[in-house]
Parts: structure tokens; sequence; C-alpha cells
DNA sequence: CGCCGAGTTGAACTGAATCAAGAAACGTGG
DNA sequence: CCACGTTTCTTGATTCAGTTCAACTCGGCG
């Protein structure tokens, strides 16, 4: 029995970015936590690779623990992408993944990843047996939610260079670890008008 | 006791609409929905009214049974309308009411309405004591969150012409109980630009 | 009856897209 | 380590969707 604990307290261990993120949210129990441990698995994947890809369900939630990636759909043969996804967060198709359906995004990596996947039905059975974990993906929704919901105002309400300039405020390890013609169909704008806000911004910048 | 289980079927007709809803989501034992009947409260409002200001926390979550509202936002002295909300749905300042911080939208009613309203303390108390609830509400964050997420990508890829064309195909009923102005911008454009494409909708659509 | 807010229409203007061509940066194989 | 093609980024000229400003119309209401 102590090899038991002491398999489950090095599982932990090697999840300690993802509990040490839950907390943060949500308090779980040892039972929670071990239950968590069990049903989530590792995935280690390189760049360019997918994690999801459009026409496909979507089953697993994610946690990145190192690396970044990035949801895009196909619009008029052109990649638009949606978001961007860095370390200790959770992803994934969040329309395929609640509903089952096919997914209409991909989600590529950007870089070399570790993350920790559940499956859907993993987690919906996890739900049954321990109210907290429902609990701390409520909460969690709720905090993707006025997320996206600023992502929403800021899109709807902001020109292109306040756009811009609300990023490198805001989120400026994106312009190192992003090539521009994504940032640009992130921001909404062509990758000539961001090449063009870009230049102008180092010139009023560098002349201070 | 008679008495007590006929007030209780009593308030649940009152309520049909709110539950018949929520059985679309998660059915409830009779017990959670005993709970959630003694939680809710009527609330009649008149048009032009606020269901919540901004500055102040939105303390509820609010059903609408009846009526038709919208949330707006004060950007640059202009009122920017952000949704708009119709029978059977559910409605809060949804930033205000997670966090309890000061709400920056406001909730006004476009016509006379009737709402069940719950606070923030009263549900996260149901959350404890019921299991199910909180399923359930986890399950609204899921429907809500997709719905959102489905304006975002409408905000971002669709020229102005094509959000109008999706509106009146997706939410043709808009139109007919909401003031032109409040409409456009909740599209992103001007009142001016909406009324043009409006009126070259009218002239294609009439002559074929 | 005249006022007032909401909607329409016109003309000038502008931010950003598109088209097109060059310049850098990048990776791959010799 | 360099030469190569490929992709990514920049810069310029033109075009266009949508804004702004301004004047006008219409329906409701004191």
């Amino acid at each position: 029995m102590a090899c038991r604990f002491f398999l489950i307290f090095i599982a932990q261990q090697r999840m300690k970015l993802l509990f040490d993120h839950i907390e943060q949210y949500y308090p779980l129990s040892p039972a929670a936590r071990e239950a968590l441990a069990e049903n989530f698995e590792e995935q280690v994947l390189a760049k360019n690779k997918y994690l999801v890809t459009e026409g496909k369900v979507c089953k697993h939630l994610y946690f990145l623990q190192q690396g970044a990636l990035r949801g895009y759909i196909h619009v008029d043969g052109k990649e638009i992408t949606n978001w961007f996804g860095f370390e200790e967060n959770f992803i994934t198709s969040f329309y395929s993944f609640i509903t089952q359906q096919p997914s209409v995004e991909n989600i590529q990596l950007l870089e070399g990843s570790i993350l920790w996947g559940i499956t859907k039905e993993q987690l919906t059975r996890l739900f049954n047996t321990h109210h907290e974990i429902e609990r701390l993906v409520r909460i969690i929704y709720e905090k993707y939610y006025i997320r996206l919901e600023e992502r929403y105002v800021n899109a709807q309400l902001r020109t292109a260079t306040e756009r811009y300039a609300h990023l490198i405020r805001e989120a400026p390890h994106i312009l190192e670890r992003v090539p521009l013609g994504q940032i640009s169909s992130y921001l909404g704008i062509s990758p000539e008008t961001l090449s063009r806000i870009r230049s102008h911004f180092n010139n009023t910048s560098a002349a201070s």
C-alpha cells in the first residue's frame, strides 16, 4: 500500500503546475486530486503538430504545462487565428468539446509542448463522483467566459492600432513567440497593415 | 402539510416557463425544483427601467419570462449595445455577477417585462446543498460560452452587410422590437450605414 | 400646430484592404 | 558553411467599405 501512495505522490509531483493552477480556482480535497491525477494523461507534442483538426470531434480538455499553441479556422482559404494559448491555461476547442460535434477549428502547436489531457467521458464520470470537480469546472467556465467577453468588446470597439497597443500592453510575450501573420489575423487586420502599425510604433517609441 | 405542498405547486406553476426551460438543459429532481422555487423571486419592470446600472454590483441572475432588454456600455459618450435579451433567456451582467465587482454595463428594459431573479449568495448556497443545481449552471455556462464564441467570430469575420444579413436570418424579431440606433451599435456600425444597408436590402428583395 | 427624436439620404473623407513588388530571415541539402 | 528556394515581412500605390458631417423627412405628441 505504501507503494501506491508513493506512486500517487510521484504522479501529483509531475502534475504540480496543473494542481497549483487549479488551487487558484478552487482548493480540492486529496481524494479529488487523486481522482484527477489518475485521469489526466501527459502528452508531449512537437512544433507544428495538431492537437485538434477540423472535422474531427475534440474529445479532450487539455492543460498546457509548457509551450504555446493557437486555434484557427479556415475562411475563404485563409487561416484566421482566433486565440493563442500559453503556459498554465486550459485548452480545448470549446464548441466541439462541449457539444461533441465535429470541430470547426484547428489547434496547432507553435512550439514543442507538454500537455495534460482528460477526455469528456472521464470528466463527466468525475463530475458524478466528485461534486467539487464539477464546481472547479464551473468556476473555470466563469473565468473563461469573462475573458471571452473582454476579447469580444475589444474586437468590437477598438481600431486596428488600438487593438495592437492593447496587445503589446497586455500580452507582450505573444509578439516574440508568434509570427506576424498569425497575430494580424488574430487582431482582425491584414498582415500589411500590422507591419505598418508596428513600424510606426517602433519609430515613435524610439524617438522618445 | 397539504397546504405547504399546494403552495409549492402554485409557485412552480407560476414559474412554469422557467422550469420548462431548465428541463431542456438538465432535468432536476423535485427537491431541487422546490429549492429553486423558494429562492427565485418575481420582478415586474416597466419599459426603460434599469435592471443593472454601471458602477453598481450586479447581485442577481435573472430569467426573462416575458419582455425584452439590452445590455450596453458607455464609450466616448455613446451607448454601445452589446447584446439583446428576449423571452426564455438567463440574463445578468456576467462580469459583475461572477466577480461581484461593480458593473461596467447597464441593462435596460426595452419593454415591460416579467423576470425571475436569484441572488449570487442564494445560488451559491444552493450549489452546496444540491449538486444538480451546480451541474445545471455548469451546463448553462457551456451553452452561453458557445453562443458568445459565435458572436465573437461573427463580429471579427463578417462585413457590416453580412452581419446584418446574419441578424435578419437568425433573429428577425429583433428588428421589430428594437430601434435602429441600438441595432447599429450592436452590429458595430453607424446608424447611417445600417439605414443604407437596410434600404438596399428592401429594394433588392422587393425586386425579386 | 410646431417641435422633437428617429430615420433617411447625400457628399466628402479616412482607415484599412488589396494588389504588387522587393527585402529579410529561415531551413535544408550539398 | 554557404548557396538555394521558400516563407515571412516590409513598403508603395490604389481602391473600397464604412464614417462623419450636414441637411432633410417623417411620425408622434404636448
